[in-house]
DNA sequence: GCTTTAAGTTAGACGTAACTAACTATGTAA
DNA sequence: TTACATAGTTAGTTACGTCTAACTTAAAGC
């Protein structure tokens, strides 16, 4: 509802998407060029060559003419930080609401970049807690898709939750 | 990451903030005008009348020069299903993640435009299972909040699950 | 009824982010 | 070495969403 906050140097969802691509281009490709950026962010080269140069003045990227894009440190620190971001919405939409693989990857790009720190952090501690159980399914999480799936509480056996006492947690 | 797909005739997250600024506005005062809009969303007058006259030219509010503000069925229609994204999401930040109530509904405020359909009806099933408990907390959701709190997994009595028979599923 | 004030409007500007069309550089193949 | 295809760039346009400054209307008080 209220307008969103963007500190003074905040940056823009598509400067951070750009960050992200060649970060994540990097990784594969020896060099990253601007039809490579353009063709995996889906849009045309001009749009990159101005969005590159926005991120040059910002000290996130560095690009020669007619060269190669790279990223500065910081440029690849922000990039890090929105894809762990993504890595974990995609997580938890997968893992525990059970959504499907494109449609959890596009609900992650979308709220990536301005999730709040604190929801951030317990979404964190959810992944971390669904993820404590030997069988990376825990009983209640079970009972959700069962719910999920069919609108029935599933009734279940008196052991269920003591799993929860064989984890690392106790030193 | 991938460019976002809005269909033809989607509307912007401005423009669906405006929507819904102006339902909930008409649910408190008699009339919806211009400088109500303003002040609820941190913008100034102009910005509200330029906003306006494009929701207007899509079927989506009417306003008379120099009169009130109203919505036609169909802006009523998407204003509610913005709402309902809101709602959903400030439950979940809140209820499940046990997240601060000014962060979540700003975090709410940004998911509410485009979340999927699937992860939206996944949600939904997530937010009545939590519910589905007659104390309305679950004790894998109290084991997550000691988690969340302590790092620490917590062990539970056996018979933690066994309430989720309780419930009017099974008919 | 006039005046003042508050609210609404218009015009013009700016920044972002995309696009097309047209131009330039690079590198490979004949 | 020249020619061509590919890649990169520039210039100019469009749309959106905001703003400020200045103007207009409406309504309330005197």
């Amino acid at each position: 509802m209220s307008k969103s906050n963007p500190g003074p140097d905040a940056l823009t969802m598509s400067s951070e998407d750009y960050l992200e691509t060649i970060m994540l281009l990097d990784e594969t490709h020896d060099v990253v060029r601007v039809k490579d950026v353009a063709q995996k962010m889906g849009v045309k080269r001009p749009s990159v060559v101005s969005a590159i140069k926005s991120l040059g003045k910002k000290g996130l990227a560095v690009h020669e003419h007619y060269g190669f894009i790279k990223l500065t440190s910081e440029g690849m620190r922000i990039a890090e930080r929105v894809y762990a971001n993504h890595k974990l919405l995609y997580a938890f939409f997968t893992q525990v609401l059970g959504v499907n693989h494109e449609i959890a990857d596009r609900d992650a790009c979308m709220v990536e970049h301005n999730i709040s720190e604190e929801t951030r952090q317990k979404l964190i501690k959810f992944i971390e807690f669904v993820n404590k159980h030997p069988d990376k399914e825990a009983p209640w999480l079970l009972n959700f898709r069962h719910y999920a799936k069919t609108g029935k509480v599933r009734l279940c056996s008196p052991m269920d939750t003591a799993d929860a006492g064989k984890d690392d947690n106790s030193t």
